[in-house]
DNA sequence: AGTAAAAGTCACCAAATGGTGACCTAATTT
DNA sequence: AAATTAGGTCACCATTTGGTGACTTTTACT
């Protein structure tokens, strides 16, 4: 029965495993990653806890699948013309951090992760996949790294502070009184602060080096 | 009996108090904030629960009172000799950014605090004494606020993206694979780039501003 | 010394947790 | 149609969780 691929056969099974995942998008958005227990996860598919245990052996390896599934950086990959560019990556760097600064703070899906990534109890080492991707490998490999040449690594670094920057700075907003620095990370002035120097640091590095 | 000041009488309250804050900081190191439940804080200690609740109020509380209790941010604040400063906080930013890179690296427990403060179930809101302090907030209105005038937002703003950078880099190093941007946070020479990025980055504020 | 108020322990509770074996049900194969 | 197999439910378990009331012991004040 399970070696005929004439009939795909997604009776419910993919179904099924497709309520989990949604389940955990809806629990983030919701409650929070830390509300990510089996119990909670069935009861918010409307399945049997059994079931989760069957098809991804655990919660943790569902948090992975669904880490997976969506593709968070997908938006900051594609959106941008590609061989348009003629400033060694500058401009795209530019838009870049600001669109992911922008994203992350209005996806509440996406800062769970981030955090979830942070987190300890992690067991499963299966991240490999989503850290080539993750960072935008192909801007640096493709774009960036031709045109720094020896110091392609410099570049990296600063990017790493950058990338790294927003990504804390809209995680704490999220949760704390958000005043990082004397600047308040969710009002529309503070974040334009923030925007202006990330605009300000990539140029910069295109210029000095 | 309690409002003898002559005699301090600190026989075994504050002692247990103590033990219970330890005992959080042990729990932190060995175990990860995840673990931090009144159960296993009361067994380290080796006092009862119930303390917890009639001292603290809870193990959110004991865990505010922890993060007060050490100033992690201490070392940046006061190693630099005050009254020195000429070049209006460049070689002090640097220096700081720099200590705290390598600080929040090898310190387990500010990790562990850092990801805490990340973390959403914080109910008590008593985060706005350690707000600012953490955050070096005397170098700012000190030093930097007054030797960059009507920019001093801007450095702000700059700084925030920095140290938010040097978490954020620490806390995914400490969990994750540890290659971040194609960089090795944890190897000498990750890390060298990555300072110098800082380094690099602190000094075109001071001169392009 | 005697007393009152703490410090501290212990047993116990209700709820939630992760996890599994027994069972029923629907689809596929023969 | 019968048998098989996977999908799915349910009841149940052991543990752990946060939390509290009743109790004993120690401390300090008069």
């Amino acid at each position: 029965m399970k070696k005929n691929a004439a009939k795909p056969r997604e009776r419910s099974k993919e179904k099924s495993k497709q309520a989990f995942l949604d389940a955990v998008g809806k629990i983030l958005k919701t409650k929070g990653y830390q509300a990510l227990k089996v119990n909670d996860i069935a009861a918010t598919a409307g399945l049997d806890k059994k079931l989760i245990y069957k098809y991804f052996g655990g919660t943790d390896q569902l948090m992975d699948e669904y880490v997976r599934s969506q593709d968070f950086w997908s938006n900051v990959k594609s959106d941008h013309p590609a061989g348009e560019i003629t400033d060694g990556g500058r401009s795209f760097s530019k838009e870049m951090l600001l669109l992911q600064f922008d994203y992350v703070f209005k996806n509440k899906e996406l800062q769970k992760v981030l955090l979830w990534r942070l987190s300890e109890q992690r067991k499963s080492l299966k991240k490999l996949t989503a850290e080539q991707e993750s960072n935008g490998e192909l801007l640096f490999q493709g774009i960036t790294d031709p045109h720094f040449g020896e110091k392609a690594e410099d570049f990296r670094a600063v990017m790493a502070i950058l990338v790294s920057g927003v990504y804390y700075l809209n995680l704490y907003a999220a949760v704390n009184g958000s005043v990082f620095c004397g600047l308040d990370l969710k009002s529309a002035e503070g974040r334009a602060k923030i925007g202006e120097a990330l605009s300000f640091l990539v140029d910069v590095v295109y210029e000095k080096k």
